[in-house]
DNA sequence: TACTTTGTTTAGTTGTTACTAAACGAACAG
DNA sequence: CTGTTCGTTTAGTAACAACTAAACAAAGTA
């Protein structure tokens, strides 16, 4: 029980916490944190003894950490075994992400207040007050999800430009 | 059932959705969804009514809009009920939602890395090649969380400014 | 063919969360 | 003080999500 061991299993706890934060499986978040904290890809077997989950467990998280491009899977030649390790760039990680997202119900949510909007408009009754004020409040959310939008493509797009171009373009916000 | 209560019904679907995509029960999603669509404040048991939820699920959502800032209550001279009615600037209700996340588990966890980082810089054995690894990827982490973090201070300020200059800023970065 | 070694899927368990129903408390009215 | 009208709190419930254990599938090996 050395103290890098201690250590390490603390960076792991933090990383399910932080997982759980956002709203992911607590496993999610600790086999990336083993993950991310290993120079060697482990493998499902590896990562079954370090972080105290079940092979079944494993399994259906790491494939969610994929999807999202927090992890890749790499093959061995000679090894039909799978090995997983983290991904270290994080705006890579991001890009795929805000990707993801794209087909998910959040943009079919939104949508559905566009087409809320829609329908409003078209009302045959769109001069009575209470019609215009429903046009006006979701109207006024509709922009309000577009510049979200808006702001989730610019931060896509920042993979690319590396940490420096952040920091540099957040200064020009303040 | 008038075809605007159906547009309305729609809407309020659309919100909770919206809601539970974000980790919140969707009451919260459909409370406000009425709140934002009524002209009027509503009293707890026009919301019981309009929503199907009972008063005491209203009780503790509307607590939680509150705290938020999505939702305001306000009284009415000689009238013991409370009223709600919803924020109309969505920019003031990130400016508290993302001030309220300063005290909140993530910038614990958050905390947590910066501390695992300066437990390995202190560690006798700072020059193995293992430990080198370890600081480069959580300094890594560290600074990715910086930089959300000057992100997110960056949009919260951007509440007093309006939506034309969040959209003229975003260009910027293109 | 049978036997291993891998990863996935399924059934069942546990724990959590949002909700309802009802008791409670507070504040006013008579 | 009694009764009424609010909002909150509590106890219990139903639905859900994450996990375990074990069956299963796939693909190589002897």
């Amino acid at each position: 029980m050395s103290e890098l061991e201690d250590i390490k299993q603390n960076f792991v706890t933090g990383m399910s916490g932080i997982s759980q934060f956002w709203g992911l499986p607590k496993g999610v978040g600790a086999i990336f944190g083993v993950l991310y904290l290993s120079p060697e890809p482990l493998s499902l077997d590896e990562l079954v003894q370090q972080t105290g989950l079940t092979k079944g467990a494993i399994s259906t998280n790491v494939r969610a950490l994929a999807r999202m491009g927090l992890i890749h899977s790499v093959q061995r030649l000679g090894d039909r075994k799978d090995y997983y390790q983290a991904e270290a760039d994080f705006y890579k990680s991001i890009r795929s992400i805000l990707k993801e997202r794209q087909n998910n119900e959040f943009n079919q949510a939104v949508a559905s207040v566009a087409e809320t909007l829609e329908k409003l408009e078209a009302g045959a009754e769109a001069s009575e007050p209470e019609h215009v004020f429903l046009i006006e409040r979701v109207r006024a959310l509709k922009d309000f999800f577009a510049a979200l939008d808006t702001l989730s493509n610019a931060v896509a797009r920042l993979d690319s430009l590396g940490l420096n171009t952040v920091q540099t373009v957040l200064k020009i916000l303040k």
